[in-house]
RNA sequence: GCGGCGGUCGUCUAGCCUGGUCUAGGACGCCGGCCUUCCAAGCCGGAGAUCCCGGGUUCAAAUCCCGGCCGCCGCACCA
């Protein structure tokens, strides 16, 4: 018995929605290229993300492209070369592969993460730690790195570079630009779609584990003491979302919670407002893309499974046929790690400014130095001591004149006369304060949905014909013309009705090939919506039928009025039957 | 990365064990023609296969052997 799922990955390579990459040299795995009709599909996927997170929330979401290589000091800053890397050893005797890391750990009692390949090998050697399942010797811990790795330009050390792994970096980098844009305000989203790349390996699971892929990111800048998403979460209304949080994932449950998002947010089980609403915008996404409710939630990830910048994640996760549980998306509480650490690396200020409620009142020191006296007590020497004035801090330098209970002050090995210096009390009224921004990051995988898009819409029915009962508005193909006949007039008309929709930026085709039942199955193959037949009353009437894909059924509507209607139907979400044309009986 | 199984027209598959008659057969799909007044009809014709790749054994390899690649399953891995 076929599966559904082998159905699905027989029809989408067939009809050329995907297939795996590079098949005339033998196909490497974890590349898949899409075909022509993949390609539109995804494109409609990516535009109908764009839609719900950037477009419609346009006030505070941009979206932004960024370079695919990446100078290794980045991913040094975010933490990914030193975390998305897996110490892995192998039995000499049996072969298995373990992560060396949680090896030496389980054996030793002791916190191994951390260790460098040379340091965990050292301690397999000398605590003559075996292959737990054959007690064979194990060979060197080697280190497997999950960045792809170049160079920019000629081969040398310093320009490592490498793939990037997900988009977030370009983000956190261009922060301060993109604020300044923005013109400072918060919140603040930065959205990006682009290629990223991660050397898995060993992907198996064809085109849902990928070694590069389209991600779909957003990070979300706010700030924590002020969120500002009250209006944005109760304008979801009583929108529920699906979630299993970790503390029920730890008692053994399944069954996820039904929450808004606002509750999720106010009973702490989701830790950011934000991250709690992109949530119920994912789950909004994945409905759009023919995914009911039943079928998803959100999984919390187990502490011990956070990744290193998060303080929080949830996967969602949408049952398959083909691959079970499968990770759509992600929700990340990274909080401020990113600009933390990209800040420090950089020396760059990645601040945010917040006006206070209240100016702040602070006490300062203003230390001023009587330059002229210098200048007139020193002479020649004077260039040495405004040297050494500036080598220490105005802070130091105040705490010197005070604590001194000589008539001079060595700075530098310099005595200067303490009245040189002047020390007052200032007070400074303080209107803004600098601070990190908390962000929260929604974050999908573009050809994972194509799959679970085509799964979804995929149907067979009673009479055995395939139909992908894609939404019109995800559809590749909008409409098909078939002239009933494959003889004048009829096919002059049927090129007439073609052109205009091509000329309207409609995707369909001209089919006038077989039997009449035999071109509608082809379309409903691949999810053609709407099927348009030029039959004998339209030499008559030039009036033309327009069939609805999933129920089969026909309206009769003048040539001249197709194009608005098919537009109405795919952009507008209009019902073909209720826009007052004539059904046809069958 | 390890172990098991597999890889033949676009798709599914016959042939492999027992090497030659395989210039690789079939079905579906595709293309052209005939026919056809709305749901994979029929008839005729046609195109389409580096038998995964490389090496070996042999007079002779789709077939046997070895290595590689790819896929599936299990183990491991999956920030």
């Amino acid at each position: 018995m076929t599966s559904l799922g082998e159905k699905v990955l027989d029809l989408a390579t067939r009809r050329g929605f995907l297939w795996q990459s590079f098949e005339i040299y033998g196909g490497v795995a974890g590349f898949y290229d899409l075909g022509p009709l993949g390609s539109l599909l995804k494109r409609n996927i990516v535009e109908l993300w764009r839609k719900l997170f950037v477009k419609k929330h346009q006030e505070m979401v941009v979206e932004i492209e960024t370079p695919v290589i990446t100078p290794a000091v980045v991913f040094r800053a975010s933490g990914h070369e030193e975390h998305f890397t897996d110490y892995a050893v192998q039995c000499t005797k049996c072969g298995r592969l373990y992560r060396a890391d949680h090896l030496v750990q389980e054996a030793l009692g002791i916190e191994a993460e951390g260790l460098t390949a040379e340091e965990l090998s050292k301690l397999i050697r000398d605590h003559g730690i075996r292959c737990p399942a054959c007690g064979g010797e194990l060979g060197e811990v080697k280190k497997f790195l999950l960045l792809f790795t170049t160079h920019i330009g000629p081969y040398s050390p310093e320009n490592l570079a490498y793939l990037r792994p997900e988009a977030a970096q370009g983000m956190f980098v261009n922060f301060k630009r993109v604020y300044e844009l923005m013109r400072r305000k918060l919140p603040l989203g930065i959205a990006q779609v682009g290629r990223v790349a991660r050397n898995e390996i060993s992907p198996r699971q064809g085109p849902v584990r990928l070694r590069e892929f389209t991600i779909m990111e957003i990070e979300f800048f706010y700030d924590p003491e002020n969120p500002r998403a009250d209006d944005y979460l109760q304008s979801l209304g009583s929108y529920r979302i699906r979630i299993l949080t970790a503390e029920q994932r730890g008692r053994g449950e399944e069954k996820p919670i039904e929450v808004t998002p606002l509750e999720a947010y106010r009973e702490g089980i989701v830790v950011s407002p934000w991250l709690s609403y992109w949530m119920a915008i994912a789950s909004m996404f994945l409905e759009l893309l023919g995914v009911p409710q039943s079928r998803m939630y959100f999984e919390e990830k187990m502490p011990s499974e956070l990744a290193h910048y998060s303080k929080q994640t949830f996967d969602q996760i949408v049952l398959t046929d083909r691959f079970g549980k499968l990770e759509v998306s992600g929700h990340a509480y990274r909080h401020s790690y990113d600009l933390e650490r990209h800040a420090k690396f950089s020396g760059a200020d990645l601040y945010a400014i917040r006006q206070l409620a209240e100016p702040k009142e602070v006490k300062k020191l203003v230390v001023r130095v009587d330059k002229k006296r210098v200048l007139e007590l020193f002479k020649d020497r004077a260039r040495d001591v405004f040297r050494a004035l500036a080598s220490v801090s105005s802070e130091e330098l105040a705490n010197l004149v005070r604590s001194s209970t000589t008539p001079t002050i060595s700075v530098g090995g310099v005595e200067i006369p303490r009245d040189v210096v002047k020390v007052e009390e200032a007070v400074e009224r303080i209107h803004v304060e600098k601070f990190i921004p908390h962000v929260v990051e929604p974050s999908f995988g573009a050809e994972r949905l194509l799959y679970i898009a085509l799964e979804y819409a995929y149907s067979e029915d009673s009479d055995g014909r395939v139909v992908l009962r894609l939404p019109p508005y995800l559809a590749p193909i909008k409409a098909a013309v078939l002239p009933l006949l494959s003889r004048e007039p009829m096919l002059s008309i049927a090129r007439e009705v073609l052109k205009s929709l091509f000329e309207a930026g409609i995707e369909s085709y001209l089919d006038a090939s077989g039997s009449i039942g035999r071109r509608y199955a082809r379309a409903d193959e691949i999810g053609v919506p709407f099927a348009i037949t030029i039959d004998h009353e339209t030499l008559e009437s030039r009036t033309v039928t327009i069939r609805d894909r999933d129920s089969r059924r026909q309206v009769r509507v003048p040539v001249d009025d197709v194009v608005r209607v098919l537009k109405l139907c795919v952009y507008e979400g209009r019902n073909l039957f209720e826009l007052g044309y004539p059904p046809l009986n069958s």
